[in-house]
DNA sequence: GATGCAAATGCAAAACATTTGCATCTAGTA
DNA sequence: TACTAGATGCAAATGTTTTGCATTTGCATC
């Protein structure tokens, strides 16, 4: 069960199990692309969920710390997105124009980061890769 | 020289050759890592020039309209981060626990671009590519 | 199940980054 | 040189994120 899932997932971290957290990892989970703070927050008051956006904002504090989630840059105005940090990479083609933001399947950087590894000496726990253009749509009206 | 080549650089983009413009283009080439608004007025402050930060958000946000510029992630706290949007890609490596970044040479995307342009029909412009880890100096402290 | 403690939360206020309105100035053009 | 659109400075407004403090809650121990 999913509960149990998180709550193992937590404790593993050393972070306590509480219904807040939770519902972000929940939101995290069933978004397709990276949320803001706000869009959280929002999306879980729709589930009369009531937590505070100050705490939306120190769990996803404590998710990026505990490399649960991703900081992710800013997009959308000056908010900082956030994506949850799994296997599964999420990679973004951004609309310079429009600002829409659609995914990118698969991930040509695996080889990549272990070359870099090497190189550098860090120990490499993830990565972000945005890619910019336009849109179809926005290709025709400019 | 280097002030008729930004000269042209502006003029081909509509742009008027201001005294800022190619004061902050200036510290966008000398840098080696994306710069906040305010590293680049402080910067500028040393030498003497009296422009407004303002005026570099401005003269920021009209370098990315144009691509002159990329605005990068929200690596140093929460201030939105901008470089150069030249030909020679600089990707980043990003410590988590100290913050230190560090340049990345070499860029595994090229073909990976193409392959999304023609996936998509998305005209792709740039991208950003940065990877988390932990320095040398941090694995041993942790 | 009750108890205690550290950690989590809500709320309001503070801090910080960025944008904007408006008056003034300036680069580029005729 | 004069004109005009665009650039700039300054101060105020806006939007995002963090913080202090009082209260609540999860979890370990009994």
């Amino acid at each position: 069960m999913r509960m149990t899932d998180s709550k193992m997932l937590f404790s593993d971290k050393g972070l306590k199990n509480t219904k807040n957290r939770q519902l972000v990892l929940g939101v995290l989970r069933e978004a397709e692309l990276p949320l803001t703070a706000e869009d959280i927050y929002l999306c879980l008051k729709e589930v009369d969920a009531t937590l505070s956006l100050s705490t939306v904002y120190r769990i996803l504090d404590i998710f990026v710390e505990k490399e649960l989630a991703l900081k992710a840059g800013v997009a959308k105005d000056n908010a900082a997105m956030y994506e949850l940090n799994d296997s599964s990479h999420k990679h973004h083609l951004v609309c310079l124009n429009c600002k829409k933001i659609q995914r990118v399947y698969n991930c040509p950087l695996e080889d990549f980061e272990k070359n870099v590894a090497k190189e550098t000496d860090f120990s490499i726990t993830g990565h972000r890769l945005e890619l910019y253009g336009y849109c179809p749509e926005c290709q025709k009206n400019l």
